[in-house]
DNA sequence: CCGACACGGTGCGCGTGATGCAACACGTCT
DNA sequence: AGACGTGTTGCATCACGCGCACCGTGTCGG
């Protein structure tokens, strides 16, 4: 039945449970009957599912609405996730110093299914802005995080993820996989990734891939903000500070820069 | 045979992938034989299991040490819940200020399972730290959040936290639960909890209960510091703009204060 | 006031799917 | 080589999670 090979491990129950919390991650805010539709099995399994993910407080119930929405046993586990992760921590300095710098938001972003995950960012700003992109999937093709991803990805890796249509987002984003494919090629000689508008109108971004001990691809680190202050002459000299960070995030990875690797 | 009533879903692999996840969380990679000896499973079920949790990305290996630790798949998910959540929306802005004028960290903390999670940090000092405490957990008798927490739980609650040993982190972490009871006390009549060396040395603490709508208590917001920054004489007035702060958190959730509710 | 409809939660047999066993493959010491 | 450590995979057995039905609740609208 499975037509993608796609092993791993088989456990139904466990699997739709994963299935439903990123479910009720998607919706914000899910009934156990609504889980249920979604995940095609009947409202009784949804109910004793639900309960046992609250039990261990991964969900809880809004008291209000009524529904279940994502609960602190998360946070506390993500945080470990997060805390105990060398990218972030060798990256966070390197980060505060590109943000500083170049004034705008900085964001570290890793591979994820089909997907950019964004795991950890500093406002250039220095009012503290409340709402964090962490956490948040953004798509591959029209944001520079993502590009960096596919750029530099293996050559099987990308076409797997290409294999899929590449949504429209603005007027702007690339839709067409052949051009896509061309832009990623500039964007190996160049070293970094440029979004104009792309991913949400007024929104600028570059990216730069960050590596590990082998050279393999591990995060992208990108510099965003608005059109009218990254407009098209400033993008080479952010993309070059970008790029040099995150060359120095691969090099306290245990990245090594062999000579000069031209392309 | 399960002693405590302890209603919930009773969906065991589901419950032991939560429970395998906490574990890795704890000791920050496991491997294989080693989770299936934590979980009481054959390792072949901690085997598969693992393989599920890594299909989506909820825990990854660990290349080098070959483990597995906690993946990105939830570092997504956390996001969401951080994000989604009011209470962390609703005293940011609360939390931004009170850093401001305290110049000192702010933590915001709930209680999770027999211990507090903090899900949201504000640190005073401009220069934002490295290592976040977003997501860590500690024990609650020693630490200022725990203790209100402790202090406002109701008296069944208290009484089965307080039922497990209270370990020494410090020389000054009281130990003596009638001590501790003592101090819960008076954290009650006084608005606010202190710590003094007591989780760790050379660091002092106050905090505050955040309530919600029907007056229960949601989360605790403390004040921490370095103990030659906040001394004795200090404490007083920081735990004043503490439970100030907490006050207005509470105001956000709909927490009216009704009269002068002594004591 | 009472039906109708939605929702969430819970006993209960049935059948599937997760489990433990064993065997395997691989790496690392002595 | 041998012994031990790891993680992964067929296989047969049986416990366990499944859907069904039923119940309690809240909220419509007549």
């Amino acid at each position: 039945m499975r037509d993608q090979k796609e092993v791993g491990g088989n456990l139904q129950s466990v699997r739709r449970a994963l299935r439903a919390l990123e479910l009720i991650s998607e919706h914000g805010e899910l009934g156990v009957t609504e889980l249920g539709r979604k995940l095609e099995v009947h409202k009784a399994t949804a109910s004793r599912l639900i309960a046992t993910l609250a039990e261990r407080n991964f969900v809880e119930r809004d008291p209000i609405s009524e529904k279940y929405r994502l609960g602190f046993g998360l946070i506390s586990l993500a945080g470990a996730a997060v805390g105990g992760n060398d990218l972030v921590r060798a990256a966070r300095p390197i980060l505060d110093d590109l943000a500083e710098r170049t004034r705008e938001t900085v964001n570290l972003g890793v591979l994820s299914g089909e997907s950019v995950v964004y795991v950890d960012q500093v406002t250039g700003t220095r009012s503290i802005v409340s709402v964090s992109w962490v956490g948040q999937r953004t798509p591959l093709h029209c944001t520079s995080n993502g590009k960096v991803l596919l750029a530099y990805a293996t050559d099987a890796e990308r076409d797997r993820l290409l294999r899929v249509p590449l949504p429209r987002l603005t007027p702007r984003t690339i839709t067409d996989v052949k051009k896509l494919r061309t832009q990623l090629s500039e964007i190996r000689v160049r070293g970094f990734s440029q979004t104009m508008e792309e991913l949400e109108e007024g929104l600028n971004a570059v990216a730069a891939p960050v590596k590990g001990m082998g050279g393999d691809l591990v995060a992208a680190l990108s510099v965003s903000g608005p059109a009218f202050r990254m407009r098209a002459v400033d993008l080479p000299r952010l993309g070059k500070l970008t790029a040099d960070a995150a060359l120095a995030v691969s090099r306290r990875l245990g990245y090594v820069d062999r000579g000069a690797r031209a392309v």
